[in-house]
DNA sequence: CACCCGGATGTAATCGGTTACAATGCCGCC
DNA sequence: GGCGGCATTGTAACCGATTACATCCGGGTG
């Protein structure tokens, strides 16, 4: 492998267009003088703009190919005051559910030709910085939040300013921010009456941790399902979670090595508690869905891989929502302020029903 | 929840610095007029360049603070043809190994006041398209790039640009960009060498797919642990897998469906596929490690959510130092053009001996 | 033939910074 | 007092696009 291996065939290449051998950067000007026009004409020709006669149009290109032009994305964005980019802040934990999101958003940005620029958060001081981050420097047309510990005063405060806002997840407490969510409140009653189809008689619910709407709404389904099916919500049988893995994992431990009963069906109101649950059973020799039911949410990828039974969050169309009410805010468009979307319930293994491999 | 509910305490916010409420934004321009100094001596001051007066600095800080002042990112890079940020290609599939990646390389990039713009990417289309996107509009400084099927031709030629490139989880085959591997053979050699101290017999390799270093460079890691505890390689207890959780649940579907004996133990070479394997056996009533013996390779989430052992790909610093690679190429620094960083056996419940939760 | 009109193109200001170079002012020293 | 030198500061030319406005040109009309 010597040094001609990397520089033949390039002709050949997706980047054939680019015969800019020497260093500088091939820049409007260039294209102009080569095809005998005005940077103008280069410029309507760049953007599509349908006042430029088609003679001059096939000049221009061809000089755009032979130079291998290619427009500068900072001059652009500081002449067009747009940045054609959308900021995206990330929890810096993640059990997938907000990668997932991340690609529903990103399918939908880059087929409007817009870009994403991220950022990661570990605390609610480092959200703050960032969105401020964001918020100034105009890197970005807006802002995609799918940070839930960001306080609702923040979150108003910079609202205030011209960028458009779409939250993920939360409910919209404004009219300048735009939200998406799920439907909690259905999904957790699918999930519950289906274990109370399947004659459980007692249910525990892995609650998640209060103040937090997901962890509200759910809880909220559960006891629509029950009180539907004419069943008491057992105070016992709530076991106070936190969405985090591990407090399924020792909720479950503690039950077990207080020699509790199993109840005989359990919905842990995401999937990782779900799988903390199960790992614990696992690890005292007992197994889903023999000596429990179980039931998560979300559907996270690893929800497949174990066989648990859960209520889809469309992660991946929240995704594609969000960055579309994003766009439309950017453009001018209206959107609507806050959107639901439904969810599903995906029956596995671990619900002890016959079930079908998808 | 009125109106006034989120203009009041807007001076105790983070947000205080912007009393700019009529709408135009603010430039260097206002803030040299305001402090009664030059645009340059702003500048100065914005860049904590050491040549202005500290009596200067003061006025043009609180000038700054008062108009609320922020830089525009566009006319920044524009003016000294840096952009400071980094390009990441990420691959559409992920089983949570780029993710963490990507963590790394935030938590790194941030510390050096770096910014990412991340693409994802399908299929090898797209990613070229991005990678050729990115190239070309001057957006980024550095790519960064996770996605094992680009094709080694295309590398080349994109790192023609005046772009550093760093490479994930990929050898280097070019002088002109840089990559960070991981230890893949001393890892597997240690997985593979572990079960063999446990005293198992017949072991599985449930392998990768052919041409892909890790899966390459793993295998051989088993081999060499094999031939130094002076056991032979048997063919038949090779099992082609390709990376995918479907490989390790229909390849051992398959097996127990034509009622072969199960070995002793096994080792998967990633994750998902010893996932896969768990799953098929629990759907057949067999558990780990009761029927079988299983170590993975990689150390994602899921892994310890299901108390699986595994060799630990330092995904967290893999990021950090890819991250650190490109800035150090940005600034004209130089760079180790290939790092190895070492993995990690993580003993867990699967390979059945006792353990301590961590 | 003069005039008007509209499509195509060019001119030049503008976006908001950075920075090479020039200018200024102040100091000490001969 | 004059002058070199250093520390500050200002002037103005970029960076590479976009776009409002002006200009030009050819043709249809009265």
């Amino acid at each position: 492998m010597d040094v001609s291996d990397y520089t033949h065939n390039v002709s050949d290449s997706i980047l054939r267009t680019v015969n800019n051998d020497h260093g500088r950067t091939v820049t409007v000007q260039d294209v102009s003088r080569q095809s005998g026009v005005s940077t103008a004409t280069v410029s309507r020709v760049i953007n599509q703009s349908p006042k430029v006669s088609p003679k001059t149009r096939i000049r221009v290109l061809k000089a755009i190919q032979d130079l291998g032009y290619m427009r500068n994305h900072s001059a652009r964005a500081l002449a067009r005051q747009r940045t054609d980019t959308i900021g995206v802040v990330f929890p810096g934990i993640d059990s997938g559910f907000f990668s997932e999101v991340l690609k529903g958003i990103n399918e939908h940005a880059v087929s409007r030709d817009y870009h994403l620029m991220v950022g990661f958060s570990q605390d609610s001081e480092d959200e703050h910085d960032r969105v401020t981050e964001y918020l100034q420097a105009g890197r970005v047309d807006a802002l995609i939040l799918m940070n839930l510990g960001m306080s609702d005063q923040f979150i108003r405060q910079a609202a205030q300013r011209e960028l458009p806002i779409v939250l993920i997840d939360r409910p919209v407490k404004n009219a300048r921010v735009a939200s998406v969510m799920i439907d909690n409140r259905s999904g957790a009653d699918a999930a519950m009456t289906h274990l109370l189809d399947l004659g459980y008689e007692r249910i525990a619910i892995l609650a998640g941790p209060d103040g937090t709407i997901d962890a509200e709404q759910r809880f909220e389904g559960c006891e629509a399902a029950l009180k539907r099916a004419g069943h008491k919500l057992d105070k016992a049988l709530i076991w106070p979670g936190n969405f985090f893995w591990e407090s399924g994992y020792e909720l479950m431990n503690n039950w077990l090595n207080a020699g509790k009963p199993l109840p005989d069906a359990m919905f842990a109101l995401n999937d990782p508690m779900a799988m903390g649950v199960i790992e614990s059973m696992h690890e005292h020799g007992l197994s889903v869905p023999n000596d429990m039911a179980l039931i998560g949410f979300d559907d996270v990828q690893a929800a497949r891989y174990v066989g648990l039974t859960t209520v889809r969050s469309p992660m991946r169309e929240m995704g594609r929502v969000a960055s579309e009410a994003a766009i439309n805010l950017v453009t001018g468009g209206r959107t609507l302020v806050e959107q639901v979307l439904p969810t599903e319930l995906i029956v596995r293994r671990s619900c002890g029903v016959e079930y079908k491999a998808k």
